[in-house]
DNA sequence: CGGCTTTGTTCTGCGAGTGGAGAAAGTTTG
DNA sequence: CAAACTTTCTCCACTCGCAGAACAAAGCCG
């Protein structure tokens, strides 16, 4: 009886995804979903009982006959999530329901370099172990700031993590931790998080929009990612906007993260602050303070009027972008996320301006643009999400 | 024994389209493709002789031993194609192996009606069964210069496409004919011809761009088209390139189409033409002649600098978009195709130029982007491997 | 308590598919 | 030209996955 164990068969592994997302349930209810007799059903849970990876617990209410058997995962099972963003680390552990049982946050530039970031990591995933949250660990799903190569697990030519190029962040976590690894790219692995617990648990085909540092894009066909033939799908943060705007880092005028994003947003407060144009974020330089994105937010909900009109600017050139893209993927939903998405409301009501003005009828007819309700959960869940599909898959 | 017969099962399927993809094969090499013992191999190929899908066709050369018999799709065998453009109506007959036997082009206004319009589809149909060319149809695939609902059949509020909304093609045609139909967007047809006999037989993921009356994006995804929620993916031709561009039809300002595509392209040439600034237009005009987008082209051609001049700006304005869809798709292959593709090489240049200048380096390392190789003849081929995909697919 | 319903378990049988044994057909070698 | 080897085709027995029937166990209801 090992607990490393893996699905025998494709059975067991549908059974394990139903038990992970929509907990525990007899054995009579699951015979109602999967198409299989009661014969092979009782059999293939009875391996999975052996194996480890589940257990019974107790007898459900009767359906007017006998009572049924309930099993649910085992409560053993832990799933680890390192999101690595660009000025930030969280890692969370949870159990095999991807339900959230200890989770740290810590600031931390990317920019260091592989080795001590993820040394970073690990040390808080001790902290986290040390409170004996984590019998064993049966799977690893880990989120970067930039493109990645899934197959091979590693970052690939990333532009904002310096020190991290082909280094074999899968292999050097599975050997560490012992269990299987998966990576992704981190706006990916939230929108494995709003498909797993968020707004789009019904939506097939949609986009998530991520505005912070960088802007990034997470498209989802039919249930699962779409990565592109070199995993750099969804990279918009330099898709063009106009050919006399900002220059941007990347060399070309008027991109995207140019005019919005944290470094641009930053800037123009600072130009408003100094200039005097916006008297909320001015006081707040000549308190001493450094100018941010969360100043803006705050402005424009304490009614700054240039930090308003700043978001809103943001909002246009977020909206005109994603209408084009709108326009080209016809998703069934667009999620809003990302820490500029604390700026809520003002520039959700802008960018759905500019999409229902410029996007197809046709594709706009039925399509919510929504902020994720996932707040800082997003990326740890869609990371114990892709590592989860791998270990309750056929092996 | 019936002629209209499916393939019973998924191995049947998968070896009718292995006939059809890669031509007669004999049976030794068809065990060495598909992995099932050479018994079970023997009695599904004896199934198809028997349902007449198949038939033998001698034996092969030695490959040291007993020869081995040859099979090959049925030469009864026969799909139709009813490639519906905005001025045009192609109607080709293909053999098994999707091969052109007949093919007739009319000009013909879509804006005629969805009754009209296919009544002279079956006209010229009839055609070709005089000439002996269709012992009996086996299926049918339409494309349509607009959005369709694809799990309908019918158009869904086409643009252009007056008097088609909603209408019943698939149903209607289906009655006709008495064979399985498919209706599609004529751009996503095209892409599917590329992908049986073009430049993308060995790419997953890649984008058609058809540059025509309309400018449209057939998106393959897997090896399969991407239609989006509602059926209007791909449609790019009203992406936003400049706030302050050319009024588009559609109300809005500074749309792809406005820019560039059938109807400004003539709307240019006419004005150059007037202006005297182009005197290869000008003389064109002069002798009584419609100006069209051909007429631009020869000029081009011609070594007119400002045919030149529109043709560049053209190809300036699609690769701005291109740029755009090619960092968010990170596609392995761009084809470029559709009327206007007789613009050739000197729009090519340029739509490379800007994509490979503004995409970001990851996506574009590797992204040939090429003219067709199918002209004329993408979007039949492309509608008989639609249907012929259904067909030769387990009942 | 007795009949009815639901659930769990055992057993038999079916159909798909594998792989081996030969027969058939060709090639190569002495 | 015959013998030996190779490849292909056909037939058949056997395995495996799975469904469904039959039966046993557990619970509801009057």
């Amino acid at each position: 009886m090992r607990m490393t164990a893996r699905p025998a068969n494709a059975h067991q592994a549908r059974l394990l995804r139903l038990l992970r997302d929509e907990g525990p349930r007899s054995r009579a209810e699951l015979g109602d979903v999967v198409r299989l007799s009661r014969s092979k059903l009782a059999q293939e849970l009875d391996l999975l009982v052996a194996s480890g990876l589940i257990e019974t617990a107790g007898l459900a209410a009767s359906r007017g006959g006998r009572r049924s058997g309930i099993v649910r995962l085992s409560p053993n099972l832990r799933f680890v999530a390192f999101d690595i963003g660009a000025t930030s680390i969280d890692v969370a552990v949870t159990n095999g329901e991807l339900e959230i049982l200890g989770h740290v946050t810590e600031a931390c530039d990317v920019r260091q370099g592989a080795t001590v970031v993820l040394d970073r990591a690990l040390d808080l995933l001790g902290k986290l172990r040390d409170e004996g949250l984590i019998p064993q660990v049966h799977g690893t799903g880990i989120g970067v700031p930039g493109p990645v190569s899934f197959r091979d697990g590693m970052p690939v030519v990333p532009p904002i993590m310096t020190g991290w190029d082909r280094f074999p962040v899968r292999d050097a976590i599975g050997q560490e931790l012992g269990c299987p690894v998966l990576v992704d790219n981190d706006v990916n692995i939230m929108a494995l998080g709003e498909l797993h617990a968020g707004l789009a648990r019904a939506v097939d085909d949609f986009l998530l929009l991520k505005i912070g540092t960088g802007i990034g894009c997470g498209i989802v066909v039919d249930g699962t990612i779409y990565r592109g033939v070199s995993g750099s799908a969804g990279d918009i943060g330099h898709i063009r906007i106009d050919d006399d705007g900002p220059i941007c880092a990347c060399g070309n005028a008027g991109c995207l993260e140019a005019y919005f994003g944290g470094a641009a947003l930053t800037r123009d407060a600072l130009a408003a602050a100094r200039s005097g144009r916006s008297p909320y974020l001015a006081r707040r330089l000549e308190s001493g303070a450094e100018i941010t994105a969360r100043d803006v937010a705050e402005a424009a909900a304490a009614g700054d009027p240039e930090a308003v009109r700043l978001v809103r600017e943001g909002g246009r050139h977020v909206g005109q972008v994603l209408a084009g893209l709108v326009s080209f993927f016809n998703p069934g939903l667009v999620i809003i996320a990302g820490g500029v998405a604390g700026l809520g409301h003002t520039l959700l009501a802008e960018i759905r301006s500019v999409v229902y003005r410029r996007s197809l009828p046709l594709a706009t007819g039925n399509l919510p643009i929504v902020l994720s309700e996932l707040p800082g959960t997003a990326g740890v869940v869609g990371a114990t999400r892709l590592i989860s599909d791998h270990v309750f898959s056929a092996a």
